[in-house]
DNA sequence: TATATAGTCTATAGTACTAGTATACTTTTG
DNA sequence: CAAAAGTATACTAGTACTATAGACTATATA
């Protein structure tokens, strides 16, 4: 049940988006290798990672001197399923549970099939939380963890 | 977010093994053929995938004529989440949240990562389930929905 | 005790995926 | 025009996945 390095990577850079400026409301201009630096990750991997949610619209970006990516919509709009699908794929942990990519598993009975009856619930436990936490969710709960913390 | 086969094939097969035979309460004793037929697996690839159960402890076996595999303990006592990790390791998506395997995944700030956070959410989702559900609470399930559609 | 049955064990092979690297563009600003 | 910054592909080393093959060991029973 595993997050590859990819989905990782993507969904912490889009945080990282998603984290208001020092000293603004509005969602900030960052370059890859302020990015990469900061959350230590490969800048040429991070490209590539950037490139495809930007293909995919969750991202724009601005060329040239002074340019580099942004949020496509506000921070409430954009939900870690959205980041995860585009880099990892499908939520589901099995293809005939999967509501935006089904498929069959060729067991031979899948309406009675027990172990679909499950994984179902996981699917639906998964994306109850990913659907529903948006980059703003995840902010505000940073915060709120720094501020417990004394930060 | 995915299940190996192995792991999906190991399920179904230890869900069979659970499944009360014709006339009797108690769990059957199969041979790995009679699985794979039914459950539409590579014989030679189940063989293996049974093994790694039985050297787990979860499968008991009996060699020779009228041999074949079963449970180690009652259907009741045996979880999903147990089997899933003898096959699939970990459940956590992503090392820094996983209780049986914690690993740093390197991020600046571990407390105050909102990835860790949102995945720590999304690992006892899964954990709960997994964990909770016996293989007896699978064919229990599945019984109700044979009932349901009048079978 | 011979034989068929059934599980055990180890090796290996093709394929796909992962996690990057490398390189050569194109666009924008000053 | 030069430098900054994103775009686009191609490539690669390593690993994991999904098996397949073959020889071996244990058991029941005729």
């Amino acid at each position: 049940m595993r997050l590859s390095k990819r989905g990782e990577y993507g969904l912490r850079a889009m945080i990282a988006l998603a984290e208001p400026a020092e000293n603004s409301d509005t969602p900030q201009m960052m370059q890859i290798k302020e990015i990469s630096q900061r959350e230590q990750i490969s800048t040429k991997f991070l490209e590539q990672i950037l490139l495809t949610l930007k293909n995919a619209g969750l991202l724009h970006s601005k060329m040239g001197v002074g340019g580099g990516y942004y949020l496509a919509r506000s921070a409430k709009e954009i939900t870690l399923g959205q980041i995860f699908r585009v880099l990892d794929g499908p939520v589901a942990p099995i293809k005939c549970v999967s509501q935006m990519s089904y498929e069959s598993c060729g067991c031979p009975d899948e309406e009675t099939c027990g172990l679909r009856l499950v994984m179902g619930d996981v699917r639906n436990a998964i994306v109850g939380i990913l659907d529903n936490t948006s980059l703003a969710d995840v902010t505000k709960r940073q915060d709120a963890v720094r501020k417990s913390l004394g930060r």
